[in-house]
DNA sequence: TCACTGGCATTGTCAGACAATCTGATCGGG
DNA sequence: CCCGATCAGATTGTCTGACAATGCCAGTGA
């Protein structure tokens, strides 16, 4: 009553609803590797830290388990999903079909309008590539490959695309110390933007497949032996 | 280890938090078509009717959306996702690639087990496709096709299971009236696992793709002329 | 040593309230 | 008569604080 000197109202940034801040602040932890995967959360602990209620940082966990980067069980609370090696591997062999759905899309194109959504999204990755902040090289890694999917203009492919981040950003944040070479990146998909320019299938999906199960294969030396 | 005298459960099954059931009833009304595409939906009237507090029924609201049954909009609330003639072709032609993606799997496997829970799958659907419910038939299609891609044994397909179902279930809802004939949809998932069981490639992703692509049809002939 | 029974920490849920925002209808001006 | 601005009601987003349900762990007794 007579002491809230600081009303947590105070400093709502009326624009877009705090559940979506607090979702964009766990992402973050977790690509940052502040919360590794296995960790459990606290709900007190976290809502104090994010300084929102208790049901407002439920509503942002439940958004985030949903697309995969945590798991909850009941009366156990939430934590950060773990994949084991085979879970990755399901991963990349699942992506690179899926990746090629968005490029034959891309290629049936006659307007070549897609295309040009495709040189966009490499433009926007080229110039944050070696940004010195590891979190936003990270999120123009994502937004490349997310790129090309939307590029291809497939609804459905757009709707599959947050579960399969969240399964990719797990993989990656799982092995924290290996983080993938920024110039092999750009590589990479130069190599990827270059050649569904051309237009050549199967020069495309070698590309494709070299860049998704190299990364897997790396991850799997480090967690297996 | 006595057994779990839950008393409490009488409107929740035993264990499950009350959340999982809205969840679950608010999926029914879509199926049933008690909610239809592009309805909006109002909190408290849900939650007087679900007989829950709002940010109960809000977690539940969260979750549905996250699998693409709903939308939300902020402070425009919730409704039920709407799909447009792209949007459903797009799913089916998404689907195939996924569809193979799963019985490669199964094919795969020298043991024989991803085989016999094709075949599990089969005979679970086989006893309830002609159930006089509809939303038994539902479930049982929908759960046969789940089996397919569980039986895959990829856990990658089996996150993205949930957002593939949810828009399948949109599309059959909003053309709630031309229900599929459940002797047809027998008859294709007889010749499905008929096609996997014999291993031909050719003939599984023929069948495939008339079960996908004509049901997408059959929903693009009433929508659009 | 081991099964069992508490207490404690954490999660699941509720109720009521208030602020922020949208919606639709009314009203004044061109 | 039509059109845009304004205002009240309705709806959503969020908070506080509390209580019930469940899981976990330590202490107890056989």
């Amino acid at each position: 009553m007579a002491e809230p000197a600081t009303p947590a109202a105070a400093r709502s940034p009326a624009g877009t609803p705090q559940r979506d801040a607090v979702v964009t602040r766990i992402r973050r932890a977790i690509v940052l590797g502040e919360l590794r995967p296995g960790d459990k959360l606290r709900e007190v602990h976290l809502a104090a830290r994010f300084g929102v209620s208790r049901p407002t940082l439920r509503e942002a966990l439940n958004l985030v388990v949903q697309d995969g980067l945590l798991v909850q069980e009941p009366y156990r609370g939430f934590s950060v999903t773990r994949l084991d090696a085979g879970a990755v591997r399901d991963l990349a062999r699942t992506r690179v079909p899926l990746d090629l759905i968005a490029v034959g899309a891309i290629l049936e194109d006659p307007t070549g309008r897609r295309l040009q959504l495709v040189r966009d999204a490499w433009r926007a990755f080229d110039r944050l590539a070696f940004d010195p902040d590891p979190l936003v090289q990270h999120e123009a890694h994502v937004a490349f490959h997310r790129g090309l999917w939307a590029a291809s203009e497939n609804t459905a492919l757009l709707r599959l695309w947050p579960v399969t981040e969240a399964l990719s950003t797990i993989a990656l944040a799982q092995e924290q110390a290996a983080r993938a070479d920024p110039h092999r990146a750009h590589a990479m998909h130069a190599q990827i933007v270059e050649a569904v320019t051309a237009g050549d299938a199967a020069a495309i999906e070698a590309v494709l497949r070299h860049h998704i199960i190299d990364s897997a294969e790396e991850f799997l030396l480090l967690d297996e032996t």
